[in-house]
DNA sequence: GTTGTTAAATTGTATATACAAATAATATGT
DNA sequence: ACATATTATTTGTATATACAATTTAACAAC
């Protein structure tokens, strides 16, 4: 039969419509919008259809609603961006491009910053991992690894040449929220080697990563990329 | 009275049964979820009740559901981690410590960059600015934009020395989106200079910014700031 | 055993209704 | 004129119900 098969929802209808309103300027940010009553009359469906387009608006942010005085049409859209933090490492596996090397595999006592960032006592000690992440066998992604000996205890010897250590910590220790930060850095002369950049005029994106596992630290890890192999946010400047 | 004057809906305390034995990992991540059906008889309520406590859940990300089949605990609770890109020049401006400084305005014919960039002709003429941003007249960002002029025919007549020229283009093409992407640079040797960076061995990160009215780009622009002076993310390494 | 049909279970959409809670407008009293 | 009380409006919560759409399981036919 014909399109009109597609069985639109009636409460979709109103949400679209609004949606149009508000995106067009036709409503003013800030202005207040039709009350639930009348998109009920207008559309000739019940006030709980018409509140269910207005609320997924409303929990979307397009909308504001305060009880006892009217919906309105929110006054600032986003201010600050979001973005999201791209893992290369994860797009590589799925290509199977992905290869990794361990350079160094140690139990360590903790500096006062590890410790203090992995909320543990200096000189607690710590195992300390050392990779590199290739990609079509170009080294993308030099990696330093410190991990809480609580959550992973059986690490050293654990064959780790065939599983990404990344991985094995992640099924290990199900970390359940991360703290992230990324800055610009210039890499140390065996971090510059490693991963085979000219000698000079080089930088890098570091991401750092906390993993956390109820109130407790599992990991600290710091990853170093080119800078022109990695960049975060939209990728409006190469593929137009 | 007492507490319970607080009168949290019901469909609320459904809503964080559901979330206590997610977060608790009591049902685990794939497992299947009591049906609506089910709940609203635990819990003495109808189902439309039951549903928008799991409908929220769903909602948010916590559960996945198939008509027909269930609602089931999402596999990955989330994976990529979002982060928040954050304006230092708004925030220095709200402690009355931000100064700017106006290093060139021209209008010139758009580069092929640029022109694929604005969605504009090669050749097309566009306004270019070039700013420095200092906070306790200490320079943390250096800035160059460039303006369609379609949207701020006016800017070249406007006095820009007291009133940010960012201010006056939100102002003037109320930006409704925007992309945004963040990159490690080395820069070159008048930004360091305008920076005062030290002559090597330096870094910056770069914000590049495209802001849209409709489909139409009004202005694109670069952001370079210091690597030791901008990061992005959670500020667990240094406040801690 | 494979295939097709039927039935049951579960979520999705929609209505009509009732009352609560917060806000805004109106009326009232002094 | 000002403060107070009342009323109306609007969103918030909750119920009971009906049917549609989809998936899963059970059953039947061959």
């Amino acid at each position: 039969m014909g399109l009109k098969d597609q069985k639109i929802p009636q409460f979709a209808v109103i949400k679209q419509y609004l949606e149009q309103q508000i995106n067009t300027q036709q409503w003013a940010p800030g202005r207040r919008i039709p009350t639930e009553q009348s998109l009920a009359e207008t559309f000739s469906v019940s006030r709980m259809t018409a509140r269910r387009a207005v609320q997924e608006l409303a929990d979307a942010g397009l909308l504001e609603r305060t009880q006892g005085s009217g919906t309105f049409v929110t006054q600032k859209p986003q201010q600050t961006p979001h973005i999201v933090l791209k893992d290369i490492i994860r797009t590589a596996k799925k290509e199977n491009s992905h290869k990794h090397k361990m350079i160094a595999l140690d139990a360590v006592q903790a500096t006062s910053d590890i410790a203090k960032l992995m909320q543990l006592q200096t000189d607690t000690l710590v195992f300390q991992l050392t990779l590199l992440h290739l990609q079509d066998d170009q080294p993308i992604q030099w990696q330093k690894i410190w991990v809480n000996r609580a959550f992973a205890p059986a690490l050293m010897k654990q064959k780790l040449d065939n599983i990404d250590p990344n991985d094995y910590l992640e099924w290990i220790c199900r970390p359940q929220k991360t703290d992230c930060q990324v800055r610009a850095v210039i890499p140390s002369a065996s971090q510059r080697l490693a991963l085979m950049l000219s000698n000079d005029r080089s930088c890098c994106m570091q991401l750092s990563q906390r993993a956390w596992s109820g109130e407790s630290v599992c990991s600290f890890s710091i990853m170093l990329h080119p800078a022109h192999k990695y960049f975060i946010g939209d990728s409006f400047m190469e593929t137009k």
